[in-house]
DNA sequence: CTTAACATGAAACCTTAG
DNA sequence: CTAAGGTTTCATGTTAAG
C-alpha cells in the first residue's frame, strides 16, 4: 500500500492523466480510511470527478501503521518528504521500551493509532500471566500476549509490564509538535479521541510538497472537516506560507486547539473558524472567495465513523449518520469550482 | 453535568496449503 | 482454483464515580 510511490521504496509513479473535469483550480484532496466496506472507495471515486484514490500505508513514514486512502488532483512528480525522517521503528522511537522487550515479540510496527485505549485491567491480567511463568513464558501466554499487545498496541515498559501509549507519544508518531493537544481545557480522553482521528502528517506532507514552488508567496486553504489541523500543521512544516485559512470544524475542542496552534506559530494570516459545514452554502462560500480571491486548495477528511471496522455498532457504510458528511465535501468543492471558473453549479 | 473505565465482534483482506 | 486460517481496524454503549 504505497499509493503512486513513498520515499526510499522502489515504484515510483511520476505521471498519470487526470479526468478534465477533476483538473483545478483549485487543487483538492481528500481522505478516509482504506479497508472501508465493499463498494465505498468506488462511490468516492465516482462523486470526486472519477479520480483514482491513492491508497498509503503511514508506516513508511513513521513507526505506526495508518492504512489510508486518498483522491487528490494533486501533481506526483517530484514529491519530497520532510526532514528529518521520524523514527520509523518502534526501538528507534520508543528507545527506552528495548529493555523490557522480550525476544518473542517481534513486533517492529505499531498498528493503527485509534481513539481508545486498552484497559488497566487488561494491561494487569498480562503483568499477572507472564509473573507466573517463570523465565519464558508457555507459547500459549505468548500468543495471548502479542495478540492483546497488537490489538492495543500497547509496549513494553517495565519487567512484564506493557502499557498503552501516552498521548503524547500518540503526536509525536503523527508528527505533530509536542503538546500539541495538551492544555487549554481538553481532557485526556478527548486527546485520545482527536488525535486517533487525524492525519498522519509525514505522509499528508509528501502529498503537499509539490505545491511549495507553485506556491511561494503563500496559499490560500479551506480546511473542511479540519480537526486539530493535520493540513495547516503539513503546509506549515513544508515551509509554505498560510495567508487565508477557513478551517470548517464541529468540536470545539479541536477549533481550540488549531487556533491555538495558529497563535502559537505567530501565523500571519487569517484563520477563519467555522463550526458547521451546513454553514457553507453559495452566498458564504461566494462572500469569502470574493474577499481573497479564491482556494488553492481544498482539503478534508470526512467522518470515517460508519466506515471503520472499528466500529462495531454503526458500521453502515457512505450513507451512515456521520460518513455521509462525505458528500457535504463534494458539495461544497463543486461550489467552489463553480464560483472560481465563473460557471453555474450541478447542485441545487 | 464531565470524565473515565471497561466490555463489546465482524467485515475484509491477506497468506498458506492443498 | 478454493478453503481454511491468520490479521487488522480514524469506535460505540453502558456504567460508575467525581
Amino acid at each position: 500500500m504505497i499509493g503512486f510511490g513513498v520515499p526510499n521504496e522502489p515504484d515510483q509513479i511520476t505521471h498519470r492523466v487526470l479526468p478534465e473535469a477533476a483538473l483545478g483550480p483549485p487543487y483538492f484532496y481528500y481522505e478516509n480510511v482504506a479497508l472501508a466496506p465493499k463498494g465505498v472507495w468506488t462511490t468516492i471515486s465516482r462523486f470526486l470527478y472519477d479520480v483514482e484514490p491513492e491508497f498509503v500505508d503511514s508506516k513508511f513514514f513513521c513507526a505506526a501503521a495508518r492504512k489510508r486512502g486518498y483522491v487528490h488532483n494533486l501533481p506526483i512528480d517530484n514529491r519530497f518528504p520532510l526532514l528529518p525522517f521520524p523514527p520509523r521503528t518502534i526501538h528507534e522511537a520508543f528507545p527506552l521500551t528495548r529493555k523490557w522487550w522480550p525476544s518473542w515479540d517481534t513486533r517492529t510496527k505499531l498498528n493503527c493509532l485509534q481513539t481508545c485505549i486498552a484497559s488497566a485491567r487488561l494491561t494487569d491480567k498480562i503483568r499477572k500471566a507472564l509473573e507466573d511463568s517463570d523465565g519464558e513464558p508457555l507459547l500459549g501466554i505468548q500468543k495471548f500476549v502479542l495478540e492483546q499487545c497488537r490489538k492495543w498496541n500497547l509496549v513494553w515498559v517495565g519487567r512484564n509490564k506493557v502499557a498503552p501509549l501516552e498521548p503524547d507519544e500518540v503526536e509525536m508518531l503523527l508528527g505533530f509538535p509536542r503538546n500539541h493537544t495538551r492544555g487549554g481545557g481538553i481532557s485526556r480522553t478527548d486527546r485520545y479521541k482527536s488525535l486517533g482521528n487525524s492525519f498522519q502528517i509525514d505522509t499528508v506532507a509528501y502529498h503537499f510538497s509539490v505545491l511549495k514552488d507553485k506556491f511561494p508567496g503563500g496559499i490560500n486553504l479551506l480546511s473542511l472537516f479540519s480537526g486539530i489541523g493535520g493540513a495547516e500543521v503539513a503546509l506549515h512544516r513544508l515551509g509554505i506560507p498560510l495567508k487565508n485559512v477557513v478551517a470548517v470544524e464541529i468540536a470545539e475542542v479541536n477549533r481550540n486547539i488549531l487556533r491555538s496552534w495558529w497563535e502559537q506559530t505567530n501565523q500571519r494570516g487569517t484563520l477563519t473558524d467555522i463550526q458547521d459545514v451546513q454553514e457553507l452554502n453559495g452566498d458564504r462560500l461566494e462572500q469569502l472567495i470574493k474577499n481573497f480571491g479564491g482556494f488553492d486548495l481544498v482539503v478534508g477528511g470526512s467522518p470515517c465513523n460508519n466506515l471503520t471496522g472499528s466500529n462495531r455498532y454503526h458500521r453502515d457504510g457512505l450513507e451512515g449518520k456521520d460518513s455521509a458528511l462525505f458528500f457535504d465535501f463534494c458539495r461544497i468543492l463543486d461550489l467552489v469550482k463553480c464560483i472560481m471558473n465563473g460557471t453555474k453549479s450541478m447542485i441545487v
